[in-house]
RNA sequence: GCGUCGGUGGUGGAGUGGUCAAUCACAAGAGACUGUAAAUCUCUCGCCUCCGGGCUUCGAAGGUUCGAAUCCUUCCCGGCGCACCA
């Protein structure tokens, strides 16, 4: 079944999209064209990325795969990583002042957040790019010369440390020059900054819903965060002249205030505006908050293929069309089937998460794995099987079980064994499928598999 | 700079001299029921324990007291208000 481009599309708009800016459509014209081939001209779209968190989960990926897509109609999406705006600290996040993240260890984050984002995204030069904010926040003076940095010019040594030192590394690592190959880097001054600042007013800027919650609080509003958005903006600004264009810039809704920031510093600027898309939050595994890393509720696309599966089948029924919308790439047809389905009595929704587990596993880890771990889920799961590649530890002569259990963190402290075995929540499982339950705490590790609670699974040899 | 209010467990937030390992809610864990769903019910939720209890905690350090999370002193951190400056 092929689609056409229009309805291609047409997906591309509405699926997970919560809102989508682009006034008298110049991008969809544009896009259009691009991906009819009729302009050679590059379609740039830009998606803001947090250096901090190498981690991706499956919110990110919704994102993500709407990347792809775009990539499908010949787009390149260019990575911005705001690891200067993320050294300032963004207030969409828990306001606490993040730390600095030193360029090595941006390089380094990008490398493991490049191997994960490649299960999803094309990653090559035609379509991709990646940048770092830094590269035209920093000034020469920001530059911080390693020990050791052996500059030679014309014959005669030049302290790091001084101006043509720093000046060097500056030139060095600009990713305009070094890696993009720019015979000109724009860099963004402090007048530059300013003369930008003086368009844009303090209404524009406070009307935004999270500033006007904290100070109705209360709480406080430092300068800083409220420039945060000004500088994404002109992220927009630089990536503009640095890849000849920007288009497109994705983010969650969390970001729709940030990306319209976006607009009114390229307007500011004589630039055309980029469009402006926000898409859905994928809610967490619990069904309530959004899908992150510090709630805890989130299933990573680095999990292990039983982990994932498990995670999936914990989402309560109620969310299970919204995954199987932000999570596969299940068509219009298919949703209505399912939605057809959730709503039949006949039908246990267990079996269509099953499926919906299945395939959000086949996608990051391939269809064998992820028949295979449906497989293994039910047979641990209902026929109560011992699984596989459980987690082994070996047992010193003579050692307590609570001992053991504690030192290779199983459990996070005696008392609390005590109390999981005084809950009944421990067993000793037998080959032959029966359970023992131990009652006595203080027991000494004997070989064997042990099952704490319902999930945890530990093998003593 | 001045004034003022505050800093308590994973989070929010009680407690203002002994009955406080600290009400309560949320999060979390376990059991029951189940579909490793939700909802519901029960229990647990600092560490150690020979189950009698012991030990360490309330921003940090000192002090008062028989006794302090609670009072005093100093320091650190934060909110708010005022002043200075402009």
């Amino acid at each position: 079944m092929i689609m056409t481009v229009e309805e291609r599309m047409e997906n591309l708009f509405t699926r997970g999209v919560a809102s989508f800016v682009d006034p008298s459509s110049k991008f969809k014209e544009k896009l259009l064209k691009k991906a009819k081939g009729e302009i050679s001209e590059e379609v740039i779209i830009k998606f803001g990325v947090d250096p901090t968190r190498p981690d991706l989960h499956l919110g990110h990926a919704v994102v993500l795969h709407k990347l792809r897509k775009f990539q499908d109609l010949g787009c390149k999406v260019v990575f911005l990583v705001g690891d200067f705006t993320a050294s300032i600290g963004d207030p969409t996040g828990k306001s606490k002042v993040r730390p600095m993240v030193e360029q090595k260890e941006i390089e380094e984050n990008m490398e493991t957040y490049l191997r994960q984002v490649s299960k999803i995204l094309l990653t090559t030069s035609q379509v991709f790019s990646w940048i770092r904010n830094s590269d035209w926040f920093y000034g020469v003076s920001d530059m911080l010369p390693k020990e050791g940095l052996n500059l030679d010019f014309w014959g005669r040594g030049i302290n790091p440390s001084s101006f043509l030192g720093k000046a060097f590394l500056y030139e060095k690592t600009r990713m305009q020059v070094r890696d993009l190959k720019k015979q000109e880097a724009i860099g963004v001054t402090l007048r530059g900054l300013f003369w930008t600042l003086g368009r844009i007013t303090h209404a524009q800027l406070i009307e935004r819903d999270m500033f006007q919650n904290r100070l109705n609080e209360g709480n406080s509003l430092f300068i800083h965060e409220m420039l945060y958005p000004v500088l994404q903006g002109i992220d927009s600004f630089a990536l503009y002249n640095i890849y000849n264009g920007c288009d497109l810039e994705i983010g969650g809704t969390d970001q729709t205030f940030n990306m319209l920031m976006g607009r009114e510093v390229m307007k500011i600027n004589k630039q055309p505006e980029q469009a402006v898309m926000s898409i859905d939050i994928l809610v967490g595994t619990e069904g309530k908050e959004k899908m992150s890393k510090s709630l805890d509720n989130y299933i990573s696309i680095n999990d292990e293929p039983r982990d994932m599966f498990g995670k999936v089948m914990s989402i309560p029924d109620t969310v299970i069309l919204n995954y199987y919308q932000l999570c596969t790439s299940a068509d219009k047809e298919r949703l209505k089937g399912i939605e057809v389905k959730l709503k039949d009595p006949k039908i246990n929704p267990r079996d269509i998460k099953l499926d919906l587990a299945e395939e959000i596993v086949a996608i990051y880890h391939g269809a064998d794995n992820a028949l295979g771990v449906r497989e293994a889920f039910l047979a641990t799961f209902q026929k109560k099987e011992i699984p596989e590649g459980i987690e082994e530890i070996r047992t010193n002569e003579g050692e307590i079980l609570a001992d053991l259990l504690v030192r290779s963190k199983a459990v996070s402290s005696k008392s609390d064994w005590r109390r999981l075995v005084e809950e009944g929540a421990v067993k000793r499982l037998r080959e032959a499928g029966s359970e023992e339950k131990i009652v006595n705490y203080l027991e000494v590790a004997t070989p064997g598999v042990y099952k704490i609670g319902k999930r945890r699974f530990v093998k003593i040899i």
